[in-house]
Formats: C-alpha cells, structure tokens, sequence
DNA sequence: TTATTTCATTGCAATATTACGATAAATAAA
DNA sequence: TTTATTTATCGTAATATTGCAATGAAATAA
C-alpha cells in the first residue's frame, strides 16, 4: 500500500504523470523560470533568489536533473545550471499533445 | 517542516506547480484520456477499464474536480464525469506559456 | 417497504515528499 | 599547508500521498 501502481498504466501515461511530478512544486518552477530569465546558468545563488535553505534547493535541483529538465557543469567549486534544451522540447511536445487530444468545445459533454 | 512554503512564490508559481501535481499521477492521466476518448462522460466503469479499487478511483477522481480539470452530474445512483472545457483550455494556456518562455537554442547555455 | 446499485467517505497502513541542520567533499585562495 | 567557499549528501522530523477494506448515503428496483 502507498505506493504507485505504474504497472497497471501505459508508458505514456506513466512519462505524463512523472514529468508532472517533476514540475509539481513551486520552488521547482521558480528554479526553472530563472533559469530561463537568466541563461546564463545560475547557481546556487538560487538560494539568495528563493528563500529556501541551501540543502532544500540542492535537493531541487538533483530531481529536475533525474527528470531530465535542466544540466549542471562544474567550474571550480561553482556548478553552473541551465535547462536541458533537447529535453524541454521533448517535455513541451508531450504536454502539448495531451492537451490538443481534447479538441475543445464550448460546452461541457455532461450536463 | 514538511510542508510547501508557498508563501516564498508567486501565485503563478503556485499555480502551475498545483495544477502539475493534479496531473502528476498516471491514473489520472488514465481517467483524462478515458474521459477524452469517450466523451460521453463515464462514471465507475473507469474501476473497471483501471484496475484500481473503486475507493481509490473515487479519490482520483475527486482530486480532479478540486482541480477544476473535470466535472460531474448526478445521473439517478450513477455520477457522470467529463472534462471541464474552460479549465481544461486555461491549464493547457498556462503549460503553454511556461514552456514558450524558453525560446529554444540547440545547445544548452551551460557548457 | 426491503433489497440493490452506485458512488463518496472514513480510517488505516505503507510509502513519498518537503525542509533543514550538520557534515562531507572538492576546489580556490591565502 | 591552512582556510574559506561552494555544493552534495546524510539524517531526521513533519507532512502528504497512495491504496484499499469497510461503511455511509442516496437513488432505483422489486
């Protein structure tokens, strides 16, 4: 008990969910949207920018890179963060294409 | 401890990651595009298509219309469910400007 | 009325997530 | 070398999520 039954869903729907997860938290949308703002692939002054402690953002920071979203480079004893260009792409044309499957209409198709 | 510090973000941040945690579940992305596929707004079979109990399905389904992402009617002892079309349209605007705010280069900006 | 059907809710156990202090590891600076 | 800087990891506490059996609630059928 408690735990997913990915067994039991496709691997599609299991890809959705993960990425889902993935983003499912607001310090971690924060970390991506500065990244983005900045590009030029900040680091752990993501610390001074949210106001989480530094153990919090590093842990952040390792599930968006499981997830595949963003990439670190170490210089010194800096590590340099950006997004993961290829797999943005890849995550944005996931969700695009579950969102598009429901070809929208005006009314609700329950009354 | 434990517990998100939404306080630290903004309601855009919040909100993405809220709505992300919605559709961070593989069986609700299963009930999603059983409830697309069909249309006509389906009930409890969705225990039958999944292989959840009824109890958790019930669960699911719940997290869904607090998200706004689906709807329900009763129908005599059945509920009929189907997706909410405004709210759907809305989260579908919100991922699609998320995503769009990271023009995409083919090489990522940390060597 | 008394079943029956359908779905929601409750209560619980197992597991996962969030947050942070303390510590470790690795490099740079003195 | 010693010290400072930066980040990752460990350990722990608090909270949240997942799943299901059992029970409730509400409408229908007999």
């Amino acid at each position: 008990m408690g735990v997913t039954q990915t067994h039991l869903f496709t691997e599609e729907q299991n890809k959705i969910a993960q990425m889902a997860k993935a983003i499912a938290h607001p310090a971690r949308i924060a970390i991506l949207q500065h990244l983005i703002k900045t590009n030029s692939c900040i680091n752990g002054d993501l610390v001074m920018e949210i106001g989480l402690a530094q153990a919090t953002i590093s842990q952040h920071l390792r599930e968006l890179k499981e997830a595949g979203l963003i990439q670190g480079s170490i210089e010194g004893t800096r590590v340099n963060y950006c997004i993961h260009p290829e797999n943005w792409t890849m995550l944005r044309n996931l969700f695009h294409s579950f969102f598009e499957s429901y070809s929208n209409c005006t009314t609700p198709s329950c009354t």
